[in-house]
DNA sequence: CCAATTAGTCAATACGGTTGACTATATGGT
DNA sequence: ACCATATAGTCAACCGTATTGACTAATTGG
């Protein structure tokens, strides 16, 4: 721990935190009745919010929307959406999380909080507070969190 | 700039910083004469190093040597490394990089640095080591920092 | 010397992305 | 009121990168 790493190592560090997060909150969630549920679909849920249709679901994601059309019936396979037209535009698929997508969204952040607590008691709240800071600033004007377009 | 992002959303952060920095070093090597690379490149040229085998990339990587063979071929493609029989064991495919290859690793490597030195001009370097030493530390014990496996 | 191990390839498949072409619905100017 | 245009979404074909299972070739060791 005493040498930090060189600054051309930050992608790997930030791509392995990310990834470890993930492996550890899917792990989790597994637990809890959410098997299934990969990467893709906690972001989804996380950009479909309160709702939206499928075009702007894809503008969030920034993917197509054939791409995003391809989410939503993965995530409405699983239980955790579901569509309905609206009537005043027949043309748009209304998007709405189920009760079951709600509850696993909202295990979700309790178990990313959670983690996020265990990093606290080890490295203390400044620490953590001053990475979150960092990262923020360092995406600042950049596009929507939610985007993973090209994330491969 | 004011609050911070709770902490159910630093998975998010992680990727978004994760993303736009790759995307900044693949936009500048386009612009220095190695179009083409993707992150999946990049990754496993670091990967490889100073040379190894298919079998040992894809321990490296965390992927299947299948995978591993595809990605060979890719990077073979590019003219970024080359393979050749080990003499001693003619099972193996040794894969060393090219002159070229050994100049992206050296290109990317400064371009990356420079990225961060901006994230230092505007934050601090203690903001940026701070952040450095606690994401090493969260990724304390984990997996290779060049394990890709189900990045996805 | 032959059985077991190891390195790597081939083939089929999955998943998530893309573009292009399309249908259905809504909107707005003349 | 009508028709041109714009918008929402789907279908089909394809690409890239991963997977697993079955295989060949080379090495090692009892």
């Amino acid at each position: 721990m005493s040498d930090s790493l060189p600054d051309n190592m930050v992608p790997f560090l930030l791509m392995a935190s990310f990834r470890g997060l993930i492996d550890d909150l899917h792990h989790r969630l597994a637990e809890n009745g959410f098997g299934g549920v990969r990467a893709i679909h906690g972001m989804a849920m996380q950009a479909i919010g309160a709702g939206c249709t499928t075009t702007e679901l894809a503008r969030r994601l920034g993917v197509s929307k054939q791409a995003a059309a391809k989410t939503i019936q993965s995530l409405t396979a699983l239980d955790l959406i579901a569509t309905s037209t609206n009537p005043h535009d027949r043309r748009e698929r209304r998007i709405s999380s189920t009760v079951r997508g709600a509850a696993m969204l909202a295990e979700s952040g309790r178990i990313l909080t959670d983690i996020v607590r265990t990093w606290r008691d080890s490295l203390g709240d400044d620490a953590i507070d001053e990475t979150i800071r960092t990262l923020a600033s360092v995406n600042h004007g950049r596009r929507s969190l939610t985007d993973v377009s090209d994330w491969t």
